[in-house]
DNA sequence: GCTTGTAATATTGTATACATTATCCATTAT
DNA sequence: ATAATGGATAATGTATACAATATTACAAGC
């Protein structure tokens, strides 16, 4: 069961089923770019890194084909799905729809300790991002967000944003390379906070709006440099 | 690998693999209500009714465990996920969200054919309402939110409201038999579509947000009703 | 030199076997 | 009579075996 060869490694400490291990192994290798985008996915490859059987590695690749993350074509095997600049494009006009949804909803059921909490994660946003920190600029500004997605009360909703935001993801580690100075989002973040404190769901919904803009437009300009970058050819885009 | 015993039976025709028709068929059972919400869902006794194996039933039921359709216990099998009036609250507010950035983007990106394909459809829905031709207003309704949907030009969008739409569809069959005079739709499609037109985008979304408000709020009501009936307590509500 | 055909290999698709665990029923003790 | 316990049964979780198809390499012909 254990890994006895090179490449992925299980997190076997928990009690899930292994099939669930698996699937969030592979998903979190995507993700992060562990697996490239276009890479080939061979079920006995993966099956034999891991240590385990095929079934768990097929089950896995077959949801992960559902979430678009991979990409199959019978009988020819599974790729990594390349994400094309119009694909990132899709992503964010959908994601900043759930998320002004997200703010709406949140501005009229948040509690008081949600709101609490919003404006603690915020504060700790401002100072990773006077630091430069860039693993804590990441956790805190998506601390926020989860937050505010809780305070929605719609739960399939916040799996669904979550979904988007995670392959997301596969562009962010890069994108935040690239940005300088991110404390001008501190200021943003606060205006949709006091929308929400305050219960007026249609400014919450338009700050949410501008601010999914702004980054949205910083995460394509860092795209088409990606695009320009000759190391990062095996991105298709 | 044909149905030799009663139950669902696979569409042989298509040159897909089994896996993908045996998904389908699952799916489509569940949606449709021939598998009832809370209904157990055995490997060995899905496998024999189609007449294949365990292997493609498990992927199924894997994927349709992803997407919503499907509840997991580990170790003590699957169910048909129940639907409750809160989840498909969660639904509609999502689905209006993304009908609303459809609306509005389609707007912004329709081309001529796709705008008379827009007359067209809801001519024949005006046809269907006038006659009670329940099958007939469920196409052609689907028929119009497809085309504004297609015209947005967003690919993830169209299967994510799709996604959303055929889940909600385990509702709908009960909710049209129970719904008397449909024209008044015609003219809510009647604006809708004007302002797709038109270009005036703000405003196409305006108007998919009424609609769809206003059909969610029948909806909900039938639902009440669905939970008063004795005959339909299968329905976890 | 390039294309085409064919055999060898590798990979996917499906089925089945085995191990583990949950469920059910009967028996027994209180 | 009821509750608890134990075994039989059945289901899931995982692994493996087999068949069908795709890929690759190499050789033969143009």
């Amino acid at each position: 069961m254990l890994d006895e060869k090179k490449g992925l490694t299980l997190d076997i400490s928990s009690c899930k089923p292994l099939r669930e291990i698996v699937f969030e192994t592979i998903r979190c290798a995507i993700i992060t770019g562990e697996l490239q985008p276009g890479q080939r996915l061979m079920e006995v490859r993966l099956a034999e890194e891991m240590g385990v059987s095929r079934t768990p590695v097929r089950e896995s690749i077959r949801k992960l084909e559902l979430e678009g993350l991979v990409k199959m074509v019978p009988r020819r095997g599974a790729y990594v799905t390349p994400m094309s600049v119009n694909d990132l494009k899709e992503m964010m006009e959908i994601r900043r729809a759930l998320e002004e949804l997200a703010a709406e909803l949140a501005a009229m059921n948040a509690t008081e300790e949600e709101i609490e909490k919003l404006y603690d994660a915020n504060r700790r946003f401002g100072e990773s991002a006077l630091a430069n920190d860039e693993a804590g600029i990441i956790k805190n500004d998506m601390d926020i967000h989860d937050i505010i997605y809780e305070a929605s009360g719609n739960k399939k909703l916040l799996a669904m944003i979550n979904s988007l935001r995670e392959q997301m993801q596969r562009f962010r580690a890069e994108y935040v390379h690239r940005i300088e100075d991110k404390t001008p989002l501190v200021d943003q973040h606060m205006e949709i906070i006091k929308k929400i404190e305050n219960g007026e769901s249609a400014l919450a919904k338009a700050a949410v709006s501008e601010h999914i803009h702004s980054t949205g437009d910083d995460m394509l300009q860092v795209l088409y440099a990606v695009k320009n970058d000759k190391n990062k050819n095996e991105w298709a885009l």
